[in-house]
DNA sequence: ATAAAAAATGAAAGCGCTTACAATCGAATT
DNA sequence: AATTCGATTGTAAGCGCTTTCATTTTTTAT
């Protein structure tokens, strides 16, 4: 391995001055600069990132953990990230959580271990406090889709209750009255302030919210269907159905074609995330769109930003959801 | 920060002694060990991976290209990747090339600089000859989903030719004979690979291969829609369409419905990959399996074994893809 | 032309760890 | 009890770079 000592001496310079051509090439003279480069490239010279990072104490490398690779979800939000980190040549070291605190904890611990200048988080099981620790100790992070107040200024997440709210006041403005709820996991944050959103929409409409027009499943699409399948049962009367995600909306849709419902004639269908597929489904799901490259993409801004000390770029904590109209949902009869 | 040698004196052992604590403890007296350990905790001591990495020359990092983060493709075989190097207590530095050969060669220069002890490469831009030169030059890389015989030791991928084959045997198999084809972009080898395929399962039947039956589309589901049409007003007669992967053929499902033919009853259809969203389908989409969790766990087992020594994993270069029937085939009539 | 200021360079001390190699210790052998 | 040999530990030389501070060179002002 050539190192930047053999680059030196070829050049006639002081290693510090191939340091400098390196790191700050401006504040070389151009003639110097010149010879350097040219040893450098004679000789093969590949510059060692691991011995700058031990000497300058910066590794410009942000660790990642996110629940999952698969699924396309973290895929996209690392996307978005990567896209605003790579012009600024930082690189991503990536971790995975499974949902598990040990888990979650032992990867924090070996990102910060290596080194990385900050942490990007999707962790889910790991508690508040512990992350606000991490903050007290001056670990530079960012938590992604979700909300510690007492970090606030240190998430980004997405507005659910806006998104819940969104998806039933679409279903009522085309004039649904009866709209039944599937909703995500009630213990989940986002699970219950879809719902949240969802009666604030019946309310704003004077419409009273029947918990008999709810089914709580667990975001799979498989609770979807038996959602459906469910309230039909127990006689629930219904032209619309909002669904807390897509997957579920999905299912539902599976359960509605069963039972001879057409979809969007007879019922009406809206999902949440906007996820991939929404649109191969025919016909295409109406859905709420979850900005999840843009929320990957302020993570970075925030990073930038904050530990890299750059302009300030464009930002925002918590994002807006927006309606996106295809073919699953329609005025009733 | 807290070094070692803060915790050799705390421990009244020498600096070596600490390091071996971490790095082969079982070299260490047990009682040593502990008093160690103990100075550790006590001093809330941080391993400094970075220095560790420059002295050791090992960095227990893997450099990660893909073209993209986004869609479910990537995420799934980083995830196959991730779960076989975790164990290991590897790493992954992921950046993407974007099919570009300028940025793949920056992202791969990029991860040799920060001294990844190996590369997993999905790259589709740069040459063959430059990949094998890479090789030639001593740099530790495994490529994926591509295949380069005069490096095939160090290529991981799917035998699509058989994929294409399974497809149409599979069409062949409940009774059709009239097989329309929509092929991927001929110009990319698994695009060419898997019409290849269908070829010789036609060929196996007896079935003389017809070019009119044949429609060179993009891997995008729009041309997918606009293959079926273009065949059906080219006069083609078909009760089967095979598809070189599952976005054209959900584009293919798109064209026949708007033409009134009805799936499986009046064509069948099948994919190729086996995506997320082809289950979501309706009805489910029959496809072919490309298993790319597998793939990526295959190449984390090669760097595992090749550049960590350790034993043997399992191993396969050329992975199988297989048949997995859902709903869109059906015999004719 | 000369002094002062600014720019460019060099010397050298780390950054925190690993790892020969040498030294020491302790148990086993005779 | 002396010898041997393996197990433990310590010493110290790096790993390849950055960065402070001092020195030299160049530029600017007078």
């Amino acid at each position: 391995m050539v190192t930047i000592k053999q680059v030196s001496e070829k050049a006639g310079v002081s290693s510090a001055t191939v340091s400098r051509v390196i790191n700050n090439p401006d504040t070389v003279k151009e003639k110097t600069r010149e010879l350097v480069m040219a040893a450098m490239a004679e000789l093969g010279y590949r510059h060692n990132v691991v011995a700058a990072s031990l000497a300058s104490n910066k590794t410009h490398t942000i660790g990642y953990v996110v629940p999952e690779l698969h699924g396309s979800f973290f895929g996209a939000m690392m996307g978005g990230t990567e896209q605003a980190l790579r012009q600024a040549k930082k690189h991503m070291l990536i971790a995975t959580g499974h949902s598990d605190a040990e888990i979650e904890k032992e990867q924090i611990d070996a990102l910060l271990s290596r080194r990385c200048d900050a942490l990007i988080l999707h962790v889910e099981a790991v508690s508040d406090d512990y992350l606000v620790n991490l903050v007290k100790q001056g670990v530079q992070l960012v938590v992604v889709n979700r909300f510690i107040e007492a970090i606030g200024e240190h998430c980004i997440s997405l507005d659910n209750i806006k998104g819940g709210y969104l998806a039933t006041r679409h279903l009522l403005e085309i004039g649904h009255t009866k709209i039944a709820y599937v909703a995500g996991s009630l213990f989940k944050d986002d699970g219950k302030n879809r719902l949240l959103g969802h009666q604030q929409a019946l309310a704003e409409w004077g419409i009273g919210y029947d918990e008999n027009l709810t089914f709580e499943g667990n975001f799979q699409a498989r609770s979807g269907t038996e959602g459906i399948r469910t309230l039909v049962e127990q006689g629930a009367s219904f032209t619309a159905v909002a669904c807390a995600n897509d997957e579920m909306a999905s299912g539902a849709m599976i359960a509605l074609r069963e039972l001879g419902r057409r979809v969007p004639e007879d019922v009406s269908v809206i999902g949440f995330d906007n996820v991939d597929f929404a649109s191969y489904l025919s016909p295409g799901l109406t859905t709420i769109d979850y900005p999840v490259q843009k929320i990957g993409r302020m993570a970075a801004h925030w990073v930038l930003e904050q530990v890299y000390g750059h302009v300030r770029h464009d930002f925002e904590h918590i994002l807006a959801p927006r309606l996106i109209l295809r073919g699953t949902t329609s005025s009733p009869h």
